[in-house]
DNA sequence: GCTTGTTGCAACCTTCGCTGTTACGACTGC
DNA sequence: GCAGTCGTAACAGCGAAGGTTGCAACAAGC
C-alpha cells in the first residue's frame, strides 16, 4: 500500500517526550527526539507541529526552548495522531472517472465510497482503544 | 496516506466479469474492462495478473480469449482481493533503526508492532465481512 | 499453415508523496 | 547582543503506482 512511518514517528515523539517530562524535563528538543527516532530533526518539527494544530503538542521558542504535551498521554489517543498527521482516506478511488454509460463505471463509485466508509470508521475505532498511554507502558514492557 | 486504488479497480474488474457472465457471457477481455474503468488494458491485465494467482480468476489465450471467474462472486470477498493485490502492511516502521540505546527507541517497535497487528487483523475482519457479490448488489443499486 | 485476437510480460516514462537535508529568519532567555 | 531553538521554505533522492508501447506466445477458425 505504500505505507508510511508518520504514525509511527509521531507516536515515538511523543512517548519520549511524555517519559521525558516524567523524568522531570520541561521541555523536549527536536533534535534529541531526532536523534532517538534516528532521523533529521526537520522531519520531527514538521510532524510535531501537525500534532501542535491539533493541539497535542505544545512548543516553546527561543533559548531552553522545546516541545511539551499539552495534554496528558492518558487522554490522547492513536485516532488523535492519525487524524493529526494523516489526512487523507485509506483506500483511493479510480484516478480518472469511469465510464458512466457502463452500468458498472456509474455504481461502483457509490457502492465502494459505502464500504470504505464502513471500514474506516471500524478503523477509527480501533485506533481510538489504544491511548499514548498504552504505547509507552508497551515501551517500556519490552524485554531486555 | 498516499491510497492507491488498487483494491478499487480489482473489485470493478470482478464486479464487471460477472455482471458480464450473468449476461450468458463466456469471458471478458482486458478491452472491455479497461474501458469501464477508463484505464489501460494493460493495468487491467497486471491486476488480473494477480487475481489468477490468487485463485479468483482464470484467463485464456487465443482468439475470443479472456477472463472468467474462477468461483462464485458470493464466495469471494474484499479480503481475498486485498490480500491478492496489497502485500505489505498498513503502517510502516521507522526506515532506519531507532537509537537502541535509548528506552524509547528500544521499545517503540516491538510496541508499534503489536498494536499494529491487532488493528490489521480487525481491518481482515472488515473486508473479509463484505463478498463480491454484495458489492456488484451496491453497484447495481446506485440510482440513475 | 495462416490469420487474427487476445493474454503475458518486459521496458520505460511520468507523477506524486515521503523522507532527508540545508539554509535562514524569528523568537526569547540570559 | 548572543546563543539556542523553533518555523518554514526549498530542493533532492527514492520508491510506488499508473500509463504506454512493443512484442512474443498462444489458440480458434478458416
Amino acid at each position: 500500500m505504500s505505507a508510511n512511518s508518520r504514525l509511527t514517528i509521531a507516536a515515538h515523539a511523543l512517548a519520549w517526550i511524555g517519559l521525558y517530562q516524567r523524568q522531570g524535563h520541561e521541555v523536549a528538543t527536536s533534535e534529541q527526539i531526532a536523534t532517538s527516532a534516528n532521523t533529521n530533526p526537520v522531519v520531527i518539527r514538521r510532524l510535531l507541529g501537525e500534532l501542535r494544530r491539533a493541539g497535542l503538542v505544545e512548543s516553546r521558542r527561543g533559548v531552553g526552548a522545546g516541545w511539551s504535551l499539552a495534554r496528558e498521554l492518558g487522554s490522547m489517543t492513536l485516532l488523535d495522531v492519525y487524524e493529526a498527521v494523516e489526512p487523507g482516506p485509506l483506500f483511493a478511488m479510480h484516478r480518472t472517472t469511469p465510464d458512466q454509460e457502463c452500468v458498472v463505471g456509474y455504481g461502483i463509485q457509490p457502492a465502494m465510497q459505502g464500504i470504505y466508509e464502513d471500514i474506516e470508521e471500524t478503523l477509527r475505532h480501533e485506533l481510538a482503544r489504544v491511548t499514548l498511554a498504552n504505547v509507552l507502558r508497551d515501551v517500556l514492557a519490552a524485554p531486555r
